[in-house]
DNA sequence: GTGTCAATATACCGATTGGTATCTGTTTTG
DNA sequence: CAAAACAGATACCAATCGGTATATTGACAC
């Protein structure tokens, strides 16, 4: 790794949080040379504006999440517990996302769809790879004879990705975790009675 | 209504839509001036600063949220259709929501809890006022004989708050509203299931 | 070591930001 | 109907915004 590509990571990696807390529109050139160290000239030869910038931040941060999740996934063979393990993820690292901001995904949604036309395509492809994701751990499933057959993945996919982005929210606004383990507890028993065979 | 009052009102009618796409720090004064055809000086005899704005905005936002439920709800005697006319406020005016920017209370809290001090505590009311409200049909329904005893009113109103929001984020960013439907019509399935006798 | 070129810093730009002091016009009230 | 009170418009402010042209420093190949 190049001494460029060490700064341009340098940068993403300390103006991350930044971005996911206060938002893309509310942070500026000058939060960003603070946060780094470096100065304007500095920022402006390593991207090429503060879109750019913006955009490979969400990019990084997006990842970072689909890693982990990954990770987490792939500790597990059969789809019920891929499945479990993917809640307990959110459990498990419910203080680090609150603490760096929030789940950066549902905050690009919210700020992009209206405001940050170029970074809304991003966002909805990872919103998209997620859902496909869940719809092949229950598809798996289902062929393994672990699901019932009649289920609909898509459904149960996309309540799953509403009961955590939604759980992520209440739990940040009210400052209690719990709020979100009791949406993780529901989801369990959800699939226990519905999906499990 | 005096004069003032007629414009103070006018302004926030104008101004709401526009804080809740762009959100509160993105909504320039020059928006509020253009939206409205007033002048700087008019805004600022009416409203002490652009927070004391934003602040009312969101009251009258989500106090216009709060009526449109209640009215739903008024039409109904039995907790259980209570409960569905709930879940229907948010199938029916999904279209005006995303097209008026999406949930008021979502973006506010997403927008507020590390950025806007001064808006945290009054979003952290409307969903604590939220979920009284769905604890209070639950209860009622368990009283009536409706519902189940054994059941908790809090953990159902939790992840009921929690697969509306996250419904509504999905159909957003998907531009899908049949995601919302999908979150929906589990819910009901969920209250057939779980909670009625 | 030295020359080369990329990487970072400095200094500046026009535009826009939120905010205010002041002036004018309109209501309202005695 | 006049005077006091108030709503609204105009003109301005310093600060900050994102961005750029240019100067300076650093690293690395020869």
């Amino acid at each position: 790794m190049s001494k460029a590509e060490q700064t341009r990571q340098f940068i993403i990696e300390k103006t991350a949080p930044i971005f996911n807390k206060k938002g893309y529109y509310a942070t500026s050139l000058s939060d960003i040379t603070t946060a780094t160290g470096l100065t304007k000239g500095s920022i402006y030869g390593n991207f090429k504006d503060k879109d750019d910038l913006a955009l490979q931040v969400y990019t990084y941060q997006s990842k970072k999440i689909a890693d982990g999740v990954d990770q987490q996934l792939n500790q597990h063979r059969t789809a019920l517990k891929k499945l479990f393990a993917f809640f307990d993820f959110y459990k498990e690292n419910f203080k680090n996302i609150a603490a760096s901001g929030g789940c950066p995904l549902m905050n690009a949604a919210i700020e992009a769809d209206d405001s940050l036309p170029f970074l809304t395509p991003k966002v909805k492809r990872s919103f998209t790879l997620w859902r496909q994701r869940l719809i092949s751990i229950l598809e798996e499933g289902m062929t393994s004879g672990e699901f019932k057959q009649h289920i609909s993945a898509e459904h149960f996919a996309i309540t799953f990705m509403a009961m955590i982005e939604g759980g992520i929210l209440l739990a940040k606004i009210s400052g209690r975790g719990k709020d979100l383990t009791i949406v993780l507890d529901n989801m369990k028993e959800m699939v226990d009675r519905e999906i499990k065979i």
